[in-house]
DNA sequence: CATGAATGAGGGTTCATTCAT
DNA sequence: AATGAATGAACCCTCATTCAT
């Protein structure tokens, strides 16, 4: 792992544990065993390493949940596998999860990286829009379908993370049809 | 209203809008138009401002969601009841609503101030179990259907702030199945 | 006991143990069971309860050590009962004692309270002037004799106070000598 | 002179004009002509400061006092050599004296600290043994000999720096005559 | 490029003192 | 006279950022 990499890792666990405010930038270069001043070598600032980490963090989620599935899948299933990557990537990335979660919709994410981070989640909406087209969908704004599919998401990755339960292949079928439920007409 | 009200408003406006660390006493103070002393004659510190403001959003929640309801509801009418009003209590006070959301999980709040916070919502366990008993909901954990509910609740409000849409009576009951549909059998 | 003189017993208690700045004048109130306000009733400023404080010690001992004493003693035996009562005095009073040990010579005692103090203590300078005219003392600068004297005294009274030792009368004999041998000629 | 060290004789000089508490790091770093962050650059906080500045300046005293002696001395002559140079150094640097003395049995020195410049005078306590040993110095608990020689080199320290005497040859013997009359036999 | 000591603005908090009651 | 909530200057300390090496 090159140092970029190693000091974002740190970045990222110091953030979760403690807070943006209580992971001081010396605390991130110990942790990641780097000096301080490197860190400015690769990210012009704090501010700067913080949204690097963010969008990082979204595009490589979003490049596990669109990874290619089949051509032609009906509707519900491919939703179904992109929300099932979406869980697994939770529960299997905590740290990253709830940087992601405590990051969302804060002041310090610049305006430009939420813009580019949507970008990555384009194929959730066409897939809404085609539902709603072919009546598989309620015919909602596909804005509020997306945060209800993507809060239903987070509902259930905290709740696995905090119960520690396993997630198995029956688990993962149930509790996908009570998100399909939400949305399908 | 009395100081301690107009200090806690300003506060929960300014970490609202500007974060929590970006929320200094002095800034607060000044917006409440009070000097920076008479915080901590009310407060013995900021967390436990913090705590204290959280605290009362929560219950000043409950209470609205929970009043009295008529006796002998169906489950689902009952639930759809609470459901109103908690979107419409989160719409209504959007800088409560988003102080509670930026805090929940967060290290700044005790776990006593969770553990209280925890047993002004008991009604909703107590529904969703009777809704389990009855076969109307589906039988999963009820830590997890509340979770299912509350992501959803957080997903609407979210939604209905960030896209200022008026929040009719249909729609009401339009996203509201939306959110049965995701629990019940 | 009025209120004046818990005031100043809580003072001086707090001060002793804590240091002049651990010891607000919150807590002395709290200590002295009276409000805050009171203690401005009795004392214009903190630095005015100190000096007088300060002053009302080193009267209260020196009235008890000047005390009358039967007339045209020998010098040597005079000296023993100032000495001896002033020993007496730092082993009953040992906050009374630690008080003025720790103000002397401070910056917060004002010159005209070092000033009013000194002039209680007039006799130890006459009766030590007059052993040096009948040659019973070290024919030295008087300031320095009761200098020596007066550290004597200290390091006695914080020996007995730090190891709790008993002082029975063979014991006072004994030190008294080592007093005594200090400036005798 | 190096940064540690300037900041160290700023403290030292502040504190013994103006008391610990109105000598502010602000102020000790306008004084030692740095900014007030690097004063943390070398203390981690202001107590840690005083305690160092407390126990380095009772070692250069003590290896001042206690710096090599001839072999085999009669004990009085060991003892009059460090009483000397004891007082020497004390006339020679009132401010590191002052601060010694206003610190000794303050809350703000720590047990660690006593605990360790009590070592650097164990060689008064072996002489003190070896003098009640040879019968030439009063069978008294060695503790309160040593108070007894301590306080009365502050008692002149003070004098002589009070009255701004000099301090000569001769008047060193008689001075010390003073003192070695209070313990010996 | 790599480093980490140095910097100083700004943070939370305290407390002597005031003054409306 | 008695009270104690209110005040704000001043304290100690942190930490993002810089820059000489």
């Amino acid at each position: 792992m090159v140092k970029k990499e190693i000091i974002e890792q740190a970045a990222l666990k110091l953030i979760v544990e403690r807070g943006l405010y209580d992971a001081p930038i010396s605390l991130i270069a110990k942790e990641a065993q780097v000096p301080v001043g490197s860190v400015y070598t690769y990210y012009e600032s704090k501010e700067i390493l913080v949204n690097e980490i963010y969008r990082n963090a979204k595009r490589d989620m979003s490049q596990h949940v669109f990874a290619s599935v089949p051509p032609d899948l009906p509707i519900k299933e491919e939703m179904a596998i992109y929300w099932v990557r979406a869980v697994r990537y939770g529960v299997s990335n905590p740290n990253a999860f709830y940087f992601m979660e405590q990051l969302t919709n804060s002041p310090h994410i610049s305006p430009l990286s939420q813009e580019q981070v949507r970008g990555e989640f384009v194929r959730v909406f066409q897939v809404l829009e085609k539902g709603i087209e072919t009546g598989e969908i309620k015919p909602l704004n596909v804005d509020l379908l997306h945060q209800l599919v993507y809060t239903n998401i987070i509902g259930i990755v905290k709740y696995l993370l905090a119960s520690k339960m396993e997630l198995d292949p029956t688990l993962e079928v149930h509790l996908f049809n009570c998100c399909w439920d939400t949305i399908k007409c």
